[in-house]
DNA sequence: AAGCCGTGGAG
DNA sequence: TCTCCAAGGCT
């Protein structure tokens, strides 16, 4: 989770003494962090997490957005391609260019048997386009090593291109409805609300979010995968970074952030960089360029839209170096192919 | 492991 | 306007 800028989320506090006070009802932190039901550990009473399951599942069940990649007919590719697109990238820009990528390439071996460069101009303007570039790889690892099948196995998922922690679990869970942790930004703050009372989890996954999250984990696959889901719709509709609509939030009674006060995060808030004038910046303008054009384009074409020569020389050398433009011979560039 | 990698909408 | 942030991965 770097997604944002490494300055823009202090490290999370420790829990505050009011939060420990009155977690007896609430998804004790120490208990489920040491795997000991919350409950039981409190007054004796049975585990309380079947219940904790059912009340964020049952509000999923009438809440939950009506999303492509989830409905009964959606495959695994689908799935796969939604959780690409999806990485760092807000859901209503997803959803057009989801739509056209499954009507242009159905399975992974049509992508495959596309340039890479293709992928890339269909990718538009989502952001991030090494992305475009890892997923035409992974449909052609796919294609080449999997008999054109989205791996089921966490294990196979993760060697592929652009499949990390986080999307290796995702599919596994989502596409094949098999139990994983699935930790996300949105789950992550969840937890950190609910289970440890802070309103941010740290900057970076810590082991500690994991064992929360395993212990939180229902026993049976299929409940663990609506599980994943639920709570990262939780994160995304109420739980959110900004707002947190806890007057409609199932859990909000057992919510240990909440039950503290809801304390806001005292570390020193660090400003991220600005995104005018960076290399990023160079290199989307650049990129644009390419994907217009359905051929090479000479490097007039490129100087016209970034005036700093030595910033868009090295973004154009960064470019070419990820792979995602080819120099030719006669001072033209074009998509990969 | 801290920093890099796009883009556009919301507040 | 400007800041923050949106289902991460890779080096």
């Amino acid at each position: 989770m770097s997604s944002r800028p490494a300055d823009s989320v202090p490290a999370a506090s420790p829990v505050p003494a009011a939060a420990s006070a009155v977690a007896a009802s609430a998804v004790s932190a120490a208990s489920v962090a040491s795997g000991v039901p919350a409950v039981r550990a409190a007054g004796g009473a049975a585990d309380a997490t079947p219940e904790l399951h059912g009340l964020v599942i049952d509000w999923f069940d009438a809440h939950a957005r009506d999303l492509p990649w989830r409905r009964p007919d959606a495959g695994a590719w689908s799935v796969m391609v939604s959780e690409f697109m999806l990485q760092q990238t807000p859901v209503s820009r997803v959803l057009p260019v989801h739509a056209q990528w499954l009507a242009r390439w159905p399975r992974p071996a049509d992508l495959a048997a596309e340039p890479a460069g293709e992928a890339v101009r269909a990718w538009g303007r989502l952001g991030y386009p090494r992305r475009a570039l890892r997923l035409h790889a992974a449909a052609t690892a796919i294609a080449q090593q999997h008999g054109g099948e989205v791996p089921h196995d966490h294990a196979e998922l993760l060697a592929l291109p652009g499949v990390g922690e986080y999307t290796a679990a995702a599919v596994a869970s989502f596409a094949y409805g098999r139990r994983h942790v699935v930790l996300d930004t949105n789950v992550r703050r969840v937890f950190a609300r609910l289970v440890t009372g802070v309103q941010y989890p740290p900057n970076a996954t810590t082991a500690a979010e994991r064992r929360t999250a395993t212990a939180l984990l229902p026993p049976d696959d299929p409940t663990a995968a609506r599980w994943a889901a639920a709570t990262m719709e939780l994160g995304a509709l109420l739980c959110t970074a900004r707002s947190p609509q806890c007057g409609t939030c199932p859990v909000a009674r057992r919510c240990a952030w909440r039950l503290a006060g809801a304390p806001a995060h005292d570390g020193p808030p660090r400003r991220g960089q600005t995104y005018a004038g960076t290399d990023r910046q160079a290199r989307g303008r650049l990129l644009a360029v390419l994907r217009a054009s359905p051929g090479p384009v000479p490097q007039s074409s490129l100087d016209a839209v970034w005036a700093d020569s030595l910033q868009r020389a090295r973004a154009l050398d960064g470019l070419v170096e990820d792979g995602l433009v080819e120099p030719l011979a006669d001072g033209f560039y074009r998509l990969p192919l």
